[in-house]
DNA sequence: AATTGATATATAAATGTTTATACATTCTAA
DNA sequence: TTAGAATGTATAAACATTTATATATCAATT
């Protein structure tokens, strides 16, 4: 289970809640490991059994309680062991696209043409994200805390696989989409 | 339910049983979507109760007997509105490596380049592979159908994001230990 | 004055997916 | 000659993930 080492990897840099780990995943680790806050609940319970962190809870004027979560040693030591560890194999992708396409030689080439054109402009606008937005958030982040500069390195690592990947998806769509007008 | 319009896909072509589907889809979509043997049969047996498809029992001399799937009108006129239906967002996508590597700085620098080379070579293998054994393939199937010339259209397009991919993910992991290698 | 969005936690149900296992036969290679 | 791979179907259990729902408060907006 992989969601529980993003859990632990967040936890590691500061105790926090589900929700704010919640909100710190859609910032930053979204664009290659998403999850839903009902998840991120149901797998901080289960890491806290595995004695992975622990919890407490802070009461608030007004607001409900928050359960704020630390991280533990042996929690640290499984995080370490985790990262340790390579990857040896390619992680199999889905792409609900190329499914599509791969079966729609009955489809008629405006239809595919118009569903090609649809997605150049979603993947254009996050490759242009990436390149502004995001990138912007990392390097103000590593100007605050200059000790986290090691940590913003890789995390623009991260940001940069995303801008090239969206920048391929856009050179193939542009690629298919004058095959289809021209041979299909 | 994605799973359900690739075996609807393939048995548009031609009826099958759920190994010989489990076969095709490892030679072709697995690429951009995968399935296990026993998801496939789940699957099927609840397209059946759907009236997607249809099975009869084939005896065989000596093996087990077969069951074949035949698609049904119903059927067809789902995977037919379904590939008229536009993909309207992008899809979240799952990287182990990346979600590794955001978390990384703790490890030292030479554990963060095996594993990033170690990577490339992943990543370079099956871009040759792509480039030359899948795209074969591709084009065999053609030359002896050419009734499926449309489709072998298709399928070489989804085969050519895959290549892509593969030489993306090759190139950002070429600038990524160039980084580290200078900068962590 | 009422609605919406943000803050905050959580469960239930359904769906999707993987891993492990069982059974039975035939062909091929060590 | 014996083990393993390929052919073939299928279920159980576990694990992962999404969708829907419930509750409660505060601040800002319409």
């Amino acid at each position: 289970m992989s969601l529980q080492y993003a859990l632990l990897g967040f936890l590691n840099y500061q105790p926090m809640t589900g929700y704010e780990l919640k909100q710190f995943m859609d910032v930053s680790t979204a664009n290659f490991w998403h999850a839903k806050q009902s998840q991120i609940y149901a797998t901080l319970k289960k890491m806290a059994k595995m004695g992975l962190v622990e919890s407490h809870i802070e009461a608030q004027n007004g607001r409900p309680d928050r359960r704020v979560y630390t991280i533990t040693e042996e929690g640290r030591a499984d995080m370490q062991n985790w990262l340790a560890r390579p990857v040896t194999e390619l992680q199999p992708k889905k792409e609900l696209l190329l499914l599509k396409l791969f079966f729609s030689a009955g489809l008629d080439k405006a239809a595919i043409l118009t569903q090609l054109h649809l997605q150049r402009k979603l993947h254009q606008q996050q490759a242009e994200q990436f390149k502004h937005e995001t990138k912007a958030v990392i390097q103000q982040f590593a100007a605050n805390m200059p000790q986290l500069a090691k940590d913003a390195l890789l995390w623009d690592a991260t940001r940069r696989f995303g801008e090239l990947y969206e920048e391929t998806a856009v050179r193939w769509l542009d690629e298919t989409i004058a095959m289809i007008e021209s041979d299909f």
